[in-house]
DNA sequence: TATGAATGAGGCTTCATTCAT
DNA sequence: AATGAATGAAGCCTCATTCAT
């Protein structure tokens, strides 16, 4: 076989896939390179060849991630082009958590968590991942103001970082009660609040 | 009664409060028994003379948050009576958090993201404080219902709800941004609205 | 005397049954005085009361054994008086081990195992207690040859000696393989040995 | 090849040795993986790779004596071929024990004896290294019965059973009481009875 | 006698990483 | 590019015992 990336770059894809997915489900504090090692079948070797050291890898993750929200690849579409669609876009939070059996939270606020004092670097990984979710909600809320569709009260801004914390705060409370019901409680008032400033034809009652 | 606690409380306390700050400061997972032990000026034994491991240690520091939440003596007031109270409810966390210049969330929370799939009981324990809070609320809003001071289409429990949800949401973003802001924008948002549902002189509009 | 020893003897009692049940189930290495205290439901004072120290708890398990072997209270009775009590003898050894699902060995050989080169005093405990076994088959094989009931050409000794390390060779299989043919096999070739000395109505063929 | 196997076994072979040795000498429940280290001049490192855990030492320990056993490099002929190298094998064991001034025993039934209700994997372990022992003079009676050198009313099985018991019966009465002798009394009587079974120029009266 | 707080050494194991090949 | 041996610090916890009351 030619194409000499196939298996070289499978290497770092698995371990990337597997620690990504061990960070989702127990934290990164609690995983090791070793496991992360074991699961993807790597070898130490690899694991520092590729990744300067276990900062790095979560780093990588991280990018990971945002790589996935910036093609659309991602569980959740992130690019909100209509009350519905934002709508949905809090309701796929749920559903994603769902998935896990409401075992797990958003993975990279999960990495966020984990991060302390001492991961600096992370946590400015994790801040600027929730700025990009934040900034395509801000997108649209003020293209909707723009064209009316928003009450001229209403703070786009403001908005913009409230559905951020509130899937986020829905999803903490999910994590931790292992129910959806309320994280379902919470993303319901949160959209009846976000939906009183529409003044679409959707939006108004 | 011959104070016979003096002495016999401290080596205990003593490491119940430095675990309960550390755990705060860096999460339990971070937080090792050598740790707690030195910071608290004890010993080994002395810890695993008072505590069956360091799960219990998490499960007691949490109880330890549950009395000061009951008795009262928390930072933050969870007896909430009045909108204004309401109020003062969300606003106070924020503050509580720029005490440690938006580098700590909730000392709870904290615990509860911290633990994993493997910490179920310490799941368990985050769940029902939240829920003793979330009950705090609810109280509040059936009272409110009953004498009128909150909107029929009020749904209490998804209130109750939700200002939990909000609260932690702004907390989080809050820590990983260090910065108080978002924090804040969210604490607006989720006062407005609740307060649209408030039908006394204060909430309408 | 009012029987003031009824409720003091019991705590040491206590302790004396819960160790020497512990010692025989897991060896007296992986007991500790907390285990011993916590089965016992007594206290680490009453121990150390009672007990000048581990070692002096397994020595009084040996006595307690000991005293059992000479009040003729233990589950194998020791003196033994005639051929066919010396064949019960041997078979007892194997039905007590059964008793236990071959899960456990001789309670006084268990603790000489687990005696080592830094346990002396036990050692030479164990030592006198398999010689008080010894000299009472010895005193059977005194007498029978006094009356003519053991073969001229037999040595006492050697006999006797062979008899407490047959089985507890046989005790030892059965133990290591949680099986009991090995020591029923081993038993009945010792018995086969040892009656080919015998002269008597018995013995001969 | 180029040898590469020179400096690779060197780590893991001096630890193996290092523990067999204690193991031998204390037991394994005496001996600490930290001393299995310091003794064999290795790091804590290289025990955790190259073994699982403890036990996993343990394992690989009585791998080496079966191993021993197998390729006859023990101190102790086991492959048994005639009626002298029978009565061999069993003078072997206590030379083999003066060796050590009666301070030890069998190092594999040492280890089986340490062995608890918690440490299965290591009992079977222990029952399997009896078992090739066992099958091994189970092979000479049998070969000795086709060709006429063994009784016929004689129980293969049974014998050779026997035989291991008593050896292991001799060695636990010479390590508890530190004498050469019981083991030696003991060993004269098992030899004579299995020689009554011996019906060659050298078994017969 | 009786209690349980206190002691500190040591147990087993995993950590994240680097090194030599 | 790849291997796995090596490192040593640190993790959590139990040990047997003594002390203060």
């Amino acid at each position: 076989m030619k194409s000499p990336s196939t298996k070289r770059s499978s290497a770092k894809d698995r371990i990337l896939h597997a620690a990504a997915e061990l960070f989702h489900k127990q934290g990164f504090q609690l995983t090791s390179p070793d496991q992360v090692i074991e699961v993807s079948g790597t070898g130490k070797s690899q694991f520092y060849h590729y990744f300067k050291n276990k900062e790095g890898l979560v780093h990588e993750v991280l990018q990971f991630h945002l790589q996935r929200i910036e093609s659309g690849t991602a569980r959740v579409n992130f690019e909100v082009g209509s009350w519905s669609e934002l709508e949905e876009w809090f309701h796929r939070h749920i559903e994603f958590q769902k998935t896990f059996n409401m075992t797990r939270g958003c993975p990279i606020a999960t990495i966020g968590n984990d991060a302390t004092l001492y991961d600096e670097l992370i946590r400015q990984d994790v801040a600027l991942i929730l700025e990009v979710l934040r900034q395509k909600l801000l997108a649209f809320f003020l293209r909707e103001k723009a064209t009316g569709g928003l009450a001229r009260d209403a703070n786009e801004e403001a908005l913009a970082t409230f559905c951020i914390a509130a899937v986020h705060g829905a999803m903490l409370l999910g994590k931790v009660t292992r129910n959806s019901r309320p994280a379902e409680l919470t993303i319901s008032e949160a959209v009846a609040h976000i939906k009183r400033y529409a003044t679409g034809s959707r939006g108004v009652p």
